[in-house]
DNA sequence: GGTTCTGGTTGTATAGTACAACTTAAAGAT
DNA sequence: ATCTTTAAGTTGTACTATACAACCAGAACC
């Protein structure tokens, strides 16, 4: 009967575990972009670029945290700032050819790893898992916010 | 058709989105015990003890790290260093009463916030979901070692 | 009994992060 | 229209988790 707190509980500690190894598995990975950083350049390319307080907001990030990360970023040439059109404040954040070109890299490098990691899971395992840690996220991401 | 490309691209963003919100949704959820220190109690309450390197081992940190992290916990109260018995170089590592009750409690916490927020998933999804990420991390710590 | 291995601590450095204070510009209120 | 409040970013400061290297003490192995 409490099978669901069974499932929950193996869901928390092996979601625990997971997190806790992300960011030395991801240094293995690619040194040269942090877990944070892959993660940014990721959201650039693929909202074809976007505001610092929105990638702030949407990885729960401290503008803060986020003006260092896009400064760094910058100076490794991987990331350029456009003025607002709208917004005197603001700048638009996009990648460059380099940062494009390394992004594409690292997301190789990653891609391979998954592959292999997940290279004997069957197609509809994977499209489940896939789908099951979509909802997880998009329901962790709404509601807590504030 | 490349389904499978697609499943694991998906895979690849979300865990990577999670593991980089991880930290912080803990520090929201218990500010007393980041997510190493609720990690390591938790495997000394599961293993009932166990040595400092066993817990660097365990969870790939260093034992430099470990070393610290049970000073700050011995500090607290929450854990007891005892003579090994057969090996004098070594300690082991257990839960204080105080240990055992925190632990509980923020395990409580833990356990509440995911409830909620899997609140609406049916029973057979979270029992498959629980199946993957277990499947997922099992692999993922048995290979890439050394 | 010396060499090597293992458990643990300490020194030092780095990355990621937050919070608070500040600047500048936009938006709202009166 | 000005005055106040809000929003975007940056910078100062501090803390935490982490690693690596150097070290010490006991164990294990010739």
């Amino acid at each position: 009967m409490p099978d669901r707190d069974a499932s929950l509980e193996t869901i928390q500690r092996e979601l625990t575990a997971f997190a806790r190894r992300a960011r030395a598995a991801a240094a293995r990975l690619h040194p040269e972009l942090s877990l944070v950083s892959y993660t940014l350049l990721a959201h650039l390319e693929e909202q074809g670029g976007c505001r610092a307080t929105d990638l702030a907001a949407h990885y729960l990030l401290d503008k803060s945290t986020v003006s260092r990360q896009i400064a760094a970023l910058e100076r490794l040439g991987l990331v350029e700032r456009l003025p607002a059109p709208e917004d005197q404040r603001a700048q638009v954040l996009h990648l460059t050819a380099r940062g494009a070109e390394t992004l594409a890299q690292v997301a190789a490098n990653r891609r391979d790893a998954f592959r292999e990691r997940l290279g004997d899971w069957d197609g509809a395992d994977l499209d489940r898992f896939a789908a099951y840690l979509l909802r997880y996220n998009t329901s962790a991401r709404m509601p807590g916010r504030r």
